[in-house]
DNA sequence: CCGGAATGTCAACGCTTGTTGGCCTACGCT
DNA sequence: AGCGTAGGCCAACAAGCGTTGACATTCCGG
């Protein structure tokens, strides 16, 4: 059942998505977060605890990842940098998410669980030998979110020029390798 | 001239990488790395005269690119490749610099230097357009930058397991291709 | 229309941080 | 030997942090 307070609580977890992703975790206070919201720093607490809650709960990702197996198998590599691309242009989590995950354990270990539960079992789908998908989707993770962090994090210049073509061009035939070529 | 002094300092800057690479810019306190070094906090600001200061002096890169040009232009990937994962593992400072340069804005900027200094005029050798080192350069960037994330500091355990060879044979083609192909 | 629960504000707490200035010590030069 | 200076420690500061509990306000079911 809805509650008076939603209002107030998805503006609490849109401006802590914000500092989350522009700030990191030590950085984005609740105090700077609960400014944004127009609310009293202390609502936070009450509604999500403590600071690791509200980052708990603002920062949940769903990659919905396309289903791979219908593919052409030669597809498969321009699809899903295609996709990933174009998640992470959607919203602020998935900068949110690497942020903190690059400097706090609990962070990292969401990115491993994302990893692990949305990435690995698509990959399953479409690596010739069951034992090399953690591996193989492990390169995958290593192009896609390098080029993420390239552009979207450190903002290096040419790495921000690219369009997303010629980004899916590039990376989708490295990733497209990383899944179905013949082990090296 | 030496100074009496220089045990202490080089003391603190080995402290500082150490923390700055495990803990990142803002959780690395000055009070920590002036406990590993054994000394008093107010040393740090005499010597570096701030937190910003010691972090500029501790974290000075040199990738040590090697020359790419006498090389066959087949091995350039795997030579480039080979060198990084070495430089990546020979000590923290490379960690200490992804760590701070997601979250600090001066820390993105000194990566971006790096790259723009480093790894461009080395990629400028073996490039067939001079126009699209740009681009190629921040590709091969991605790439060698997001290995070293999943596997130096998110620690995706696919990623760990690899060996280094492993990885080279991997990437090795990737940055070739990104260095030398055709525009796709 | 009234009372309790939900919503929100205010002020303060204990703690840690970067940073500062004063003081003591001990080296090294003449 | 004596003195200046560099090395080092101690104590404190103001600011900012996450967090807490007491108090005001608003809503809504009886």
């Amino acid at each position: 059942m809805p509650r008076r307070s939603d209002a107030t609580r998805t503006a609490i977890l849109d401006a802590a998505r914000e500092r989350f992703a522009s700030d990191g975790y030590e950085r984005a206070t609740i105090r700077a977060i609960a400014r944004d919201a127009r609310i009293d720093p202390s609502m936070v607490m009450r509604y999500y605890g403590s600071k690791e809650g509200l980052f708990a709960a603002a920062v949940s990702v769903d990659l919905k990842l396309p289903d791979l197996a219908p593919l052409p198998r030669d597809e498969v590599g321009h699809a899903l940098v295609t996709h990933f691309l174009g998640m992470w242009e959607d919203s602020e989590v998935l900068t949110a998410l690497l942020r903190v995950g690059v400097t706090n354990q609990a962070g990292a270990e969401r990115m491993q669980g994302i990893f692990r539960d949305q990435l690995l079992p698509v990959a399953g789908t479409v690596c010739p030998d069951p034992e090399q998908v953690p591996a193989r989707a492990a390169l995958c993770a290593s192009q896609l979110l390098g080029l993420a962090l390239a552009r979207y994090v450190l903002r290096f210049p040419p790495a921000v020029a690219l369009t997303r073509e010629e980004a899916v061009a590039w990376l989708g035939p490295t990733v497209q390798r990383y899944l179905t070529a013949p082990h090296p």
